[in-house]
RNA sequence: GCCGAAGUGGCGGAAUUGGUAGACGCGCGCGACUCAAAAUCGCGUUUCGCAAGAAGUGAGGGUUCGAUUCCCUCCUUCGGCACCA
């Protein structure tokens, strides 16, 4: 009988007791494999099925490895910072830190059932003191190279969080935890300078360039690039009529510039009060107003109606001496470019909307295009020594211009600005800085490191970070010139623990530095990284931004940190919505291993569909994959080798069609590994199954082969069918079946006679059969002369070991 | 609006250098075993049709001896971004 349950304990404690998972640091002959899962966040609703997904995958992948001789490294840790446990203690006065262990011990045992090869001698905490350490350090390695640096500038702040947001972390205008509205805050904040590393920087490949040289979904990639959101074209100066100064706008259509008609700043821009007149001051000031009070999400939501006010003000064109009135318009942001731009109505649709609305004149400078919004096609007119030419040649025709007259260059603008680290909150890394009012900003000597999070502290949030509160953790003295002073109180964005752990687990246990740079340079980068897609832009881009800021500073010799990327797709609940605890429809990991044990449940997840689709949850697919578990048990119970009667160990002399079946198996399986196809591979064990059952017998050599194609899904019932046909110790330690491909191909194939290209008749012939042979035996057949009668064959077509076609007319 | 992914039986899905559409699993039907049930095993299961046969991979066209696969037009669903000049 398969009694899941006492399998599953067994080879647990075995595997821990044998060390069987542990990442070999010294070894120098095997080749290395790091396969990572993203760690998870240890919430207090315990694991859910969709995280053994993406960990089952690895695990497979891990112990596939191993069987091929690889050294594999395959760890596990919590990113265990955040605000859920920092709102349980507003709410409850539990400590986060206690919330958080509870969490963690229930995730550990979650993920222990589930049997995956992890080396827990590795695991890491980003909110334990020995890790945040060294998050510290980090901030500090960044700081010192002038990758870390304070400024006071608008913030997204939520007011119910009572923090500030990184943009990433805002939602169309709502935060993306507790969906409240966000507001428009100045502050002091900390930010990393993530746009030092966009293009190339040094010897440093960029974070856009650096795509091309990793295997990631190419739906990510494209993410990235959109997220960083490179736009070239110039900055162009226009002089403000009446005044000395120049008005600079960015466009990425110089070409277009005879066909400018109007000027917009935003309406937070500094030249605005200067260039409003007199008369139009009243109006302008209260557009100004009503924009401030306006949030993000007001404005998206007018965004079919343009609005703008005429500040009185005009610029002049410097290519032909127009006058350009000047507006200010809340559809030009403050936050991209320079915050004005040139209008450009004839070929820009947004302006061309304004122009309309405001009776604003409209000036074609492009010919014959199909889309006068769009940048392709058309030749240049109304443009004088742009006249003529196609739209590239004049921009660079123009940005040539600009650059010989003194009033513009060529330019590059991005979307992604410098990433906001300082959160006003408890529950994080503290940052290592002291306020001295004799020597200013002094960062915490690496000797003092942590800074520890306090105890004696009022959760309730204030707006300030809960740590200014504390008398012990705030009242220091300055490392420079131990005069009293105070640490910094803010706390940093728990995505900078997440952004570098994968580099901690080489080294999980250093307490000198953050790695040793041998085993940075042994195990780094990933080879294989699993995970949601959800994190396509946020941690993802972040984690390469810190690789490329540690190579580039000579701490390790990989600029890319994940080389090979997969997002498994989200588990639906059976009724095809989002799993949650107020529709009722959760499924508990717990549940199923318990009923069904863990084999099941990581078999069913890699049976479900293609890894990286959503699919819903089908319990009664459960029973069928412990069906198939249960069939495996009972026919290993029952087979009797001996009546086996092939000598050879690869089955090449087995009857009855076992050794194709064998073989053939052994690549289905290996390749459906190696391209993450589980599903499909798990069909092909079925089929192999399927076979042996209805054949009543399988050669010994095959049984322990088949054990072996199945020790990386389902390794409980690999191992112990494995040691009830007499093996002593682990099959994870076998080599991996090798297949031969001749042995893949049947002798006989099934011959399928077409006529016009439809199935009409077919037959067993031997795989070899010649062409004349094979076209000749098929017309013999008596369905296909019934189809041949009184028509002419004008055409024979023969695919060998395939078809035949004839085409008759 | 833009970018991306995807549309195949009752359901999850399989098959793409163009070559038997529906592998495998679920469900369902029939049968065997059983006093009976469960479990298990066997057979069947795209639709229409008694059959021969016909239709069929979101819709419509095209290329081809042959299209789920390639090309064009369109529709739908999901995911992401969103006045980025």
């Amino acid at each position: 009988m398969y009694d899941h349950k006492s399998i599953e304990v067994k080879w647990q404690k075995y595997w821990e007791e044998n060390n069987l998972f542990k990442a070999d640091d010294r070894n120098t002959t095997k080749p290395k494999y790091y396969a990572l899962d993203m760690f998870p966040y240890p919430s207090g609703a315990g694991l859910h099925v969709g995280h053994p997904e993406g960990y089952t995958a690895t695990d497979i992948i891990s112990r596939y490895k191993r069987m091929n001789g690889y050294n594999v490294l395959h760890p596990m840790g919590w990113d265990a910072f955040g605000l859920p446990a920092e709102n349980y203690a507003i709410k409850m006065g539990t400590p986060p830190e206690e919330t958080t262990n509870k969490n963690i011990a229930t995730f550990t045992s979650q993920i222990k059932s589930l049997g995956f090869s992890y080396d827990w001698d590795r695991e890491i905490n980003t909110s334990s003191p020995d890790y945040y350490k060294w998050t510290q350090w980090f901030f500090l390695f960044l700081y010192k190279n002038g990758l870390a640096y304070k400024k006071n500038a608008p913030v997204n702040w939520c007011n119910s969080c009572q923090t500030v947001l990184a943009n990433e972390q805002v939602v169309n205008g709502e935060c993306e935890r507790c969906q409240s509205e966000v507001e428009q805050k100045n502050m002091n904040q900390w930010f990393f300078k993530i746009t030092e590393f966009i293009e190339d920087n040094g010897e440093t490949s960029g974070l856009i360039s650096g795509l091309d040289k990793i295997d990631w979904p190419e739906s990510t990639k494209i993410s990235q690039r959109n997220w960083i959101g490179k736009s070239e074209g110039a900055e162009v100066d226009f002089k403000i009529d009446d005044f000395d100064e120049n008005m600079r706008v960015f466009t990425t259509r110089p070409d277009t510039l005879f066909g400018a008609t109007y000027m917009v700043l935003a309406p937070e821009h500094s030249l605005v009060q200067k260039v409003t007149t007199e008369e139009q001051r009243a109006e302008v000031e209260k557009y100004v107003n009503e924009t401030k009070k306006k949030t993000d999400l007001q404005r998206q939501e007018d965004e079919k109606e343009k609005t703008g006010v005429f500040t009185g003000g005009y610029a002049i064109n410097p290519v032909n001496g127009e006058k350009l009135p000047i507006w200010i318009a809340d559809y030009v942001l403050m936050g991209y470019g320079t915050g004005a731009i040139m209008a450009v109505p004839a070929h820009d649709e947004r302006d061309h909307d304004f122009a309309q609305k405001f009776g604003l004149e409209i000036i074609d400078v492009i010919g014959d295009m199909e889309d006068r919004f769009q940048k392709t096609g058309g030749v240049m007119k109304n443009s004088q020594f742009l006249d003529g030419l196609g739209i590239d040649d004049a921009i660079q025709k123009m940005i040539e211009w600009l650059e010989e007259n003194n009033c513009g260059e060529r330019k590059t603008t991005y979307r992604l600005r410098d990433w906001l680290v300082s959160r006003q909150r408890f529950w994080g890394a503290p940052i290592p800085i002291i306020y001295c009012d004799d020597c200013g900003e002094v960062p915490v000597p690496e000797a003092d490191l942590p800074v520890t999070l306090p105890t004696d502290v009022d959760f309730k949030p204030t707006g300030e970070s809960p740590l200014v509160g504390s008398k012990t953790f705030h009242d220091v003295t300055c490392p420079k010139c131990n005069k009293a002073a105070k640490c910094e109180s803010d706390t940093m964005d728990t995505f900078v623990c997440s952004s570098w752990y994968y580099f901690r687990f080489v080294d999980a246990n250093n307490n000198q530095e953050i790695a040793a740079k041998e085993l940075l340079n042994k195990w780094m980068p990933v080879d294989l990284y699993v995970g949601g897609a959800e994190h396509t832009v946020l941690h993802l881009l972040y984690s390469r931004f810190f690789t490329k800021a540690l190579h580039k500073f000579g701490y390790i010799s990989c600029d890319e940190p994940f080389m090979k990327l997969r997002h498994q797709g989200m588990i639906l609940a059976e009724d095809g919505r989002k799993m949650s605890k107020s529709l009722g429809n959760v499924i508990n990991p717990d549940d199923v291993v318990n009923e069904y044990g863990a084999d099941t449940l990581r078999m069913y997840e890699m049976f479900m569909g293609p890894f990286d689709q959503s699919v819903s949850w089908n319990t009664k697919g459960t029973e069928g994959i412990y069906r198939f578990l249960q069939r495996i048990h009972r026919l290993y119970e029952e087979i009797d080798f001996t009546k086996c009667d092939c000598k050879k160990g690869d089955c090449s002399d087995a009857p009855k069609g076992m050794p194709q079946m064998l073989h053939k198996t052994i690549k289905k399986v290996t390749e459906d590994i190696e391209n993450f196809r589980f599903n499909t591979a798990i069909s092909q064990m079925m089929i192999f199954i399927n076979h042996v059952s209805k054949e009543g017998t399988m050669p010994k050599p095959a049984a322990e082969i088949f054990l072996k194609l199945l020790s990386p899904f389902a390794p409980h019932i690999a191992e112990e069918l494995w040691e009830k046909i007499g093996h002593t110790d682990s099959i994870g330690k076998e080599e991996w079946p090798k297949y031969v491909e001749a042995l893949t191909i049947d002798d006989e194939i099934e011959l399928v006679i077409q006529v016009n290209g439809k199935l009409r008749d077919k037959f067993n012939v031997s795989k070899d059969i010649p062409k004349e042979d094979a076209i000749a035996q098929a017309k013999e057949l008596e369905k296909i002369q019934n189809f041949l009668e009184g028509k002419k064959v004008i055409k024979e077509i023969f695919v060998p070991g395939k078809l035949v076609n004839l085409v008759v007319k």
